[in-house]
DNA sequence: TTGACTTTGTGAATTAATGCACTAAGCCCT
DNA sequence: AGGGCTTAGTGCATTAATTCACAAAGTCAA
């Protein structure tokens, strides 16, 4: 069977396109019907050849002359992106974090309604918090299935977070966004991405550092993440 | 004045610094003395080779046919990093995520203890969280300057960081942890590093559709954040 | 229709990051 | 002392990402 070649996209690519479509968004709610790769460029603090290539590998959505319709190039990222739909998640750790996520806005408005929290603390398992009740991660798999669950965030301890994994791995969980400070091991048909708060501010703290020892003439830390490698 | 030169180290070994410093912690506690290049490559997840070209940036510390001392290797990165001191930080929005990190403990027990929490909202300040009593975002300079702070967290809403981060710049501070999906405005001496969790989840997403389109035959997402290119 | 102007899309050059493969150094055993 | 074994450090080839710079393709006004 002939499988419709889906373009290679870079991965640094992919890691600006969720940028792009934040600000593809404030256009469109201040009724900006079409900008240029220049302007879009200035907006997200890049070079505007990247833009122009970054977007072209999605097609040739632009016209000469003109530069890119706000709406159509949208649902193009979109499209592309896989955000045509929503994907629900589930929260494992019901800590501050875990529970703040739960309720966090910024997760549902774009796309990834939080549909269930679990944990293993007998203790947490029955309260309830922002409308939904903290399961038992042992349930997982039911869960996972009944709720059609395609995403999970482990907000647990470092030290539960593997075991954490393991649990979503094997209720059939292939995305997962990992909070705590540890190297995860996990099937490479599992993507992985880590938030590590902690990691971040040591960045910035090298760069703090790097002022004080030059004298506050070096330069600032890059501001971007790219999608990284293995 | 000749200035002691500091090596230049690559971005993208920066942000693996600290999660090579993470397993180190790890190693320590379970009083291992030493490891090899192999050994902690296979930890973090990547290339051994990587590794050794990630620490030979720090100097010439292991020992051929040995490998390197746990404790000293911590010492080194620390001194790298600039962590052989805490750096105080505080976070500008007591919305549910910012009073979640100014909770957390991933922040103290990494050496950036939060030292404040401000807000704009007059029926936030005063109120207290975790032992700390919510600022008026305008008192920002003084707290900066009483507090010693070095570093500030936005967890605003996205109107409100822009605000957030110039308020943060003018009270002098130079390194920012910012929250909210919004490119941030600021000049170029200051260090800005972006979390923004709907873009983690866009980027889960587009793994997640491409494995449906593909059949499951792709690969998952890359794991690792380099510290990427503004 | 034509010509000036704008802006995309992309080959090609450049720069950055990665990973291989080998040399240099040290340990340990006999 | 010497030979075998291990592992760091690094030059070099490769791959990925970025940026330049220009041709192609459109708009618009006269």
């Amino acid at each position: 069977m002939t499988q419709l070649q889906r373009r290679k996209i870079p991965d640094a690519a992919i890691a600006r396109l969720p940028i792009y479509l934040q600000i593809l968004n404030n256009l469109a709610a201040t009724n900006v019907l079409r900008f240029s790769s220049d302007e879009l460029a200035a907006l997200a603090g890049v070079n505007a050849a990247k833009v122009r290539k970054d977007l072209s590998y999605l097609g040739s959505y632009g016209t000469r002359g003109v530069g890119y319709e706000v709406t159509y190039l949208t649902h193009q990222i979109k499209r592309e992106l896989g955000l045509m739909r929503e994907w629900n998640v589930v929260v494992v750790g019901a800590g501050n974090l875990g529970c703040a996520l739960a309720k966090f806005d910024g997760f549902l408005s774009r796309g990834f309604p939080v549909v269930a929290i679990v944990d293993n603390d007998p203790k947490k398992i029955g309260r309830t918090t922002s409308s939904l009740t903290v399961g038992d991660v042992n349930d997982l798999k039911n869960i996972v299935r009944d709720e059609k669950i395609s995403i999970g965030v482990i907000t647990t301890s470092s030290s539960a977070s593997q075991a954490a994994a393991d649990s979503l791995i094997d209720a059939g969980i292939k995305s997962i966004l990992n909070f705590a400070p540890v190297v995860l091991s996990t099937p490479s048909s599992v993507s992985v991405r880590n938030v590590d708060l902690g990691v971040e501010l040591q960045i910035l703290s090298y760069f703090e550092q790097m002022r004080i020892e030059t004298g506050g003439k070096s330069e600032g830390a890059p501001q971007l993440n790219t999608a990284g490698a293995r």
